[in-house]
DNA sequence: CTGTCTGGAGAAGAACTGGTGAACGCCTTC
DNA sequence: GAAGGCGTTCACCAGTTCTTCTCCAGACAG
Protein backbone atom coordinates (compact mmCIF):
# COMPACT_ATOMS: atom_id res chain seq x y z
CA UNK A 1 0.00 0.00 0.00
CA UNK A 2 2.44 2.83 1.31
CA UNK A 3 0.15 5.62 1.80
CA UNK A 4 3.56 7.76 2.86
CA UNK A 5 7.17 7.28 2.67
CA UNK A 6 8.92 6.03 5.37
CA UNK A 7 11.53 8.74 5.52
CA UNK A 8 9.69 12.01 5.31
CA UNK A 9 12.77 13.98 5.60
CA UNK A 10 15.74 12.90 3.96
CA UNK A 11 18.44 15.22 3.60
CA UNK A 12 21.19 15.31 0.89
CA UNK A 13 24.46 17.02 1.55
CA UNK A 14 26.83 16.69 -1.02
CA UNK A 15 27.44 12.73 -1.71
CA UNK A 16 25.28 11.84 1.41
CA UNK A 17 21.73 10.94 2.27
CA UNK A 18 20.94 11.20 5.96
CA UNK A 19 17.58 9.86 7.02
CA UNK A 20 17.11 11.31 10.61
CA UNK A 21 14.45 8.75 11.20
CA UNK A 22 16.25 5.69 10.83
CA UNK A 23 19.96 7.08 12.10
CA UNK A 24 20.71 6.36 8.95
CA UNK A 25 23.60 7.62 6.86
CA UNK A 26 24.04 6.65 2.67
CA UNK A 27 26.95 7.30 0.45
CA UNK A 28 26.44 7.01 -3.23
CA UNK A 29 23.67 4.15 -1.48
CA UNK A 30 26.26 2.64 0.76
CA UNK A 31 25.34 2.18 4.42
CA UNK A 32 27.59 3.81 6.66
CA UNK A 33 26.75 2.14 9.43
CA UNK A 34 26.84 4.52 12.49
CA UNK A 35 26.12 3.80 15.44
CA UNK A 36 23.59 5.81 17.59
CA UNK A 37 25.88 8.05 19.24
CA UNK A 38 28.28 7.93 16.24
CA UNK A 39 24.85 9.24 14.29
CA UNK A 40 24.09 12.06 16.39
CA UNK A 41 27.82 13.73 16.67
CA UNK A 42 27.65 13.39 12.70
CA UNK A 43 24.02 15.35 12.43
CA UNK A 44 24.81 17.82 14.95
CA UNK A 45 27.85 18.66 12.90
CA UNK A 46 26.08 18.04 9.45
CA UNK A 47 23.43 20.72 10.76
CA UNK A 48 26.00 23.54 11.06
CA UNK A 49 27.73 22.77 7.65
CA UNK A 50 30.87 24.97 7.45
CA UNK A 51 31.13 26.54 10.98
CA UNK A 52 33.44 25.84 13.83
CA UNK A 53 32.03 23.90 16.47
CA UNK A 54 33.70 23.88 19.75
CA UNK A 55 34.34 20.75 21.60
CA UNK A 56 32.79 21.58 24.81
CA UNK A 57 29.22 22.31 22.58
CA UNK A 58 29.83 19.33 20.88
CA UNK A 59 29.92 17.23 24.66
CA UNK A 60 27.57 19.54 25.96
CA UNK A 61 24.81 18.52 23.39
CA UNK A 62 25.60 14.70 23.06
CA UNK A 63 26.83 13.99 26.74
CA UNK A 64 24.91 16.94 28.36
CA UNK A 65 26.30 18.55 31.14
CA UNK A 66 29.53 20.53 31.28
CA UNK A 67 32.63 19.07 29.22
CA UNK A 68 35.13 17.27 32.22
CA UNK A 69 38.76 18.81 32.13
CA UNK A 70 40.69 16.63 29.66
CA UNK A 71 38.02 14.66 28.20
CA UNK A 72 38.59 12.73 25.33
CA UNK A 73 35.17 10.89 25.03
CA UNK A 74 34.72 13.75 21.59
CA UNK A 75 37.78 13.01 20.27
CA UNK A 76 37.60 9.48 19.80
CA UNK A 77 33.85 10.01 18.71
CA UNK A 78 35.21 11.97 15.86
CA UNK A 79 37.87 9.25 15.15
CA UNK A 80 35.22 6.69 14.81
CA UNK A 81 32.72 8.72 12.45
CA UNK A 82 35.64 9.50 10.26
CA UNK A 83 36.64 5.96 10.12
CA UNK A 84 33.30 4.80 8.61
CA UNK A 85 33.09 7.63 6.48
CA UNK A 86 36.62 6.95 4.92
CA UNK A 87 35.53 3.03 5.07
CA UNK A 88 32.26 5.01 2.72
CA UNK A 89 33.90 7.15 0.84
CA UNK A 90 37.88 6.83 0.75
CA UNK A 91 38.15 10.08 -1.41
CA UNK A 92 36.15 12.50 0.47
CA UNK A 93 36.80 14.27 3.66
CA UNK A 94 34.13 15.51 5.52
CA UNK A 95 35.39 16.34 9.64
CA UNK A 96 37.90 19.11 9.49
CA UNK A 97 39.80 19.46 12.64
CA UNK A 98 40.61 23.18 13.95
CA UNK A 99 43.48 23.14 16.22
CA UNK A 100 42.69 24.37 20.05
CA UNK A 101 38.87 25.21 19.30
CA UNK A 102 36.72 22.29 18.06
CA UNK A 103 36.01 20.86 14.47
CA UNK A 104 33.91 22.01 11.16
CA UNK A 105 31.90 19.73 8.67
CA UNK A 106 32.30 20.57 5.83
CA UNK A 107 32.03 17.50 2.04
CA UNK A 108 35.36 18.13 0.24
CA UNK A 109 36.16 15.82 -2.81
CA UNK A 110 40.39 15.42 -2.45
CA UNK B 1 -4.31 3.30 13.64
CA UNK B 2 -4.56 -0.28 13.08
CA UNK B 3 -4.19 -1.26 8.94
CA UNK B 4 -5.91 -4.35 8.10
CA UNK B 5 -8.76 -3.99 5.69
CA UNK B 6 -7.66 -2.47 2.34
CA UNK B 7 -5.28 -5.23 1.05
CA UNK B 8 -5.54 -5.81 -2.33
CA UNK B 9 -4.25 -9.20 -4.09
CA UNK B 10 -0.98 -10.33 -4.13
CA UNK B 11 2.40 -8.67 -3.90
CA UNK B 12 6.00 -10.17 -5.08
CA UNK B 13 8.84 -9.54 -3.72
CA UNK B 14 12.25 -10.84 -4.10
CA UNK B 15 11.65 -14.86 -3.56
CA UNK B 16 8.41 -13.83 -1.82
CA UNK B 17 4.90 -13.95 -2.47
CA UNK B 18 2.68 -11.85 0.29
CA UNK B 19 -1.29 -12.51 0.35
CA UNK B 20 -2.44 -10.06 2.91
CA UNK B 21 -5.94 -10.82 2.40
CA UNK B 22 -4.76 -14.37 3.76
CA UNK B 23 -2.26 -13.75 6.39
CA UNK B 24 -0.11 -15.59 4.21
CA UNK B 25 3.66 -15.88 3.03
CA UNK B 26 4.78 -18.18 0.19
CA UNK B 27 8.48 -18.82 -0.25
CA UNK B 28 9.33 -19.95 -3.85
CA UNK B 29 5.73 -21.95 -3.43
CA UNK B 30 5.98 -23.07 -0.03
CA UNK B 31 3.85 -21.83 2.73
CA UNK B 32 5.46 -20.02 5.66
CA UNK B 33 3.16 -20.75 8.44
CA UNK B 34 2.90 -17.10 9.96
CA UNK B 35 0.19 -16.74 12.58
CA UNK B 36 -1.46 -13.40 12.83
CA UNK B 37 0.83 -11.56 14.95
CA UNK B 38 4.12 -12.58 13.10
CA UNK B 39 2.05 -11.52 10.07
CA UNK B 40 1.70 -7.74 11.05
CA UNK B 41 5.32 -7.63 11.93
CA UNK B 42 6.33 -9.02 8.54
CA UNK B 43 4.14 -7.75 6.69
CA UNK B 44 4.91 -3.61 8.39
CA UNK B 45 8.86 -4.42 7.51
CA UNK B 46 8.32 -5.32 4.28
CA UNK B 47 6.30 -2.46 3.19
CA UNK B 48 9.25 -0.58 4.46
CA UNK B 49 11.94 -2.59 2.45
CA UNK B 50 15.37 -1.10 2.64
CA UNK B 51 14.41 1.43 5.91
CA UNK B 52 15.14 0.76 9.45
CA UNK B 53 12.12 1.11 11.41
CA UNK B 54 12.68 1.97 14.94
CA UNK B 55 11.99 -0.57 18.12
CA UNK B 56 9.12 1.39 19.91
CA UNK B 57 7.84 2.08 16.13
CA UNK B 58 7.06 -1.28 15.95
CA UNK B 59 5.89 -2.04 19.12
CA UNK B 60 2.93 0.88 18.72
CA UNK B 61 1.92 -0.42 15.38
CA UNK B 62 1.43 -3.99 16.30
CA UNK B 63 0.81 -3.60 20.07
CA UNK B 64 -0.60 -0.23 20.25
CA UNK B 65 0.66 2.87 22.53
CA UNK B 66 4.20 3.21 24.30
CA UNK B 67 6.33 0.82 24.38
CA UNK B 68 7.32 0.07 27.98
CA UNK B 69 11.27 0.13 28.67
CA UNK B 70 13.10 -3.24 28.94
CA UNK B 71 10.19 -4.74 26.74
CA UNK B 72 11.25 -7.70 24.35
CA UNK B 73 8.12 -8.33 23.05
CA UNK B 74 9.35 -6.81 19.56
CA UNK B 75 12.77 -8.94 19.73
CA UNK B 76 10.92 -12.32 20.35
CA UNK B 77 8.57 -12.00 17.35
CA UNK B 78 11.29 -10.78 15.07
CA UNK B 79 12.72 -13.99 16.00
CA UNK B 80 9.94 -16.57 15.36
CA UNK B 81 10.02 -14.63 12.15
CA UNK B 82 13.37 -14.78 11.22
CA UNK B 83 12.80 -18.81 12.16
CA UNK B 84 10.01 -19.35 10.24
CA UNK B 85 11.60 -18.01 7.25
CA UNK B 86 14.78 -19.38 7.37
CA UNK B 87 12.79 -22.32 7.37
CA UNK B 88 11.63 -21.62 4.11
CA UNK B 89 14.01 -20.15 2.78
CA UNK B 90 17.23 -21.61 4.31
CA UNK B 91 19.92 -19.50 2.13
CA UNK B 92 18.06 -16.15 2.92
CA UNK B 93 18.19 -13.42 5.04
CA UNK B 94 15.51 -10.57 5.14
CA UNK B 95 15.60 -9.78 8.59
CA UNK B 96 18.46 -7.28 9.89
CA UNK B 97 19.19 -5.68 12.87
CA UNK B 98 20.22 -2.33 13.69
CA UNK B 99 21.69 -2.69 16.72
CA UNK B 100 20.38 -0.07 19.44
CA UNK B 101 18.11 1.11 16.55
CA UNK B 102 15.99 -1.07 15.19
CA UNK B 103 15.54 -3.71 12.11
CA UNK B 104 15.28 -3.18 8.61
CA UNK B 105 13.78 -5.63 6.23
CA UNK B 106 15.94 -6.30 3.15
CA UNK B 107 15.55 -9.91 1.02
CA UNK B 108 19.19 -10.91 0.46
CA UNK B 109 20.77 -14.10 -0.88
CA UNK B 110 23.45 -15.63 1.12
C1' DC C 1 65.64 23.74 18.03
C1' DT C 2 63.38 22.47 22.19
C1' DG C 3 59.65 22.07 25.34
C1' DT C 4 54.83 21.94 26.00
C1' DC C 5 50.22 21.29 24.80
C1' DT C 6 46.45 19.34 21.85
C1' DG C 7 44.61 15.82 19.15
C1' DG C 8 45.17 10.96 16.65
C1' DA C 9 45.30 6.07 17.22
C1' DG C 10 44.87 1.50 19.16
C1' DA C 11 43.34 -1.43 22.65
C1' DA C 12 41.15 -3.41 27.01
C1' DG C 13 37.48 -3.67 30.23
C1' DA C 14 32.87 -2.15 31.48
C1' DA C 15 28.19 -1.50 30.24
C1' DC C 16 24.50 -2.36 27.47
C1' DT C 17 21.49 -4.43 23.76
C1' DG C 18 19.74 -8.21 21.38
C1' DG C 19 19.50 -13.57 20.55
C1' DT C 20 17.63 -17.63 22.22
C1' DG C 21 15.17 -21.39 24.52
C1' DA C 22 11.75 -22.31 27.56
C1' DA C 23 7.95 -21.62 30.86
C1' DC C 24 3.49 -19.76 31.67
C1' DG C 25 -1.30 -18.55 30.95
C1' DC C 26 -5.21 -18.01 27.88
C1' DC C 27 -8.28 -19.75 24.45
C1' DT C 28 -10.20 -22.99 21.37
C1' DT C 29 -11.10 -27.56 20.03
C1' DC C 30 -11.81 -32.20 20.49
C1' DG D 1 -11.34 -31.68 30.92
C1' DA D 2 -7.26 -32.77 28.26
C1' DA D 3 -4.44 -31.20 24.42
C1' DG D 4 -2.64 -28.08 21.38
C1' DG D 5 -1.92 -23.49 19.32
C1' DC D 6 -0.76 -18.87 20.24
C1' DG D 7 1.01 -14.81 22.51
C1' DT D 8 3.65 -13.06 26.37
C1' DT D 9 7.21 -13.07 29.75
C1' DC D 10 11.50 -14.60 31.90
C1' DA D 11 16.35 -15.78 32.46
C1' DC D 12 20.65 -16.58 30.67
C1' DC D 13 24.08 -15.91 27.17
C1' DA D 14 26.53 -13.68 23.22
C1' DG D 15 27.76 -9.91 20.62
C1' DT D 16 28.10 -4.88 20.13
C1' DT D 17 29.06 -0.43 21.76
C1' DC D 18 30.92 2.93 25.04
C1' DT D 19 34.38 4.59 28.10
C1' DT D 20 38.84 5.04 29.51
C1' DC D 21 43.76 4.50 29.30
C1' DT D 22 48.20 4.85 27.18
C1' DC D 23 51.33 6.04 23.80
C1' DC D 24 52.52 8.78 19.75
C1' DA D 25 52.46 12.61 16.22
C1' DG D 26 51.64 17.27 15.05
C1' DA D 27 51.09 22.24 16.30
C1' DC D 28 52.56 26.24 18.60
C1' DA D 29 55.47 29.30 21.68
C1' DG D 30 59.79 30.71 23.16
Amino acid sequence: MASSLPQPQALQLANLEIRPAEFQVLVEGRRVGFTVREFELFSMLAERVDSVVQRPQIYSEIWGGTMPRRDRSVDVLVRKVRHKLELAAPDWKYIHTHFGIGYRFSPEKI
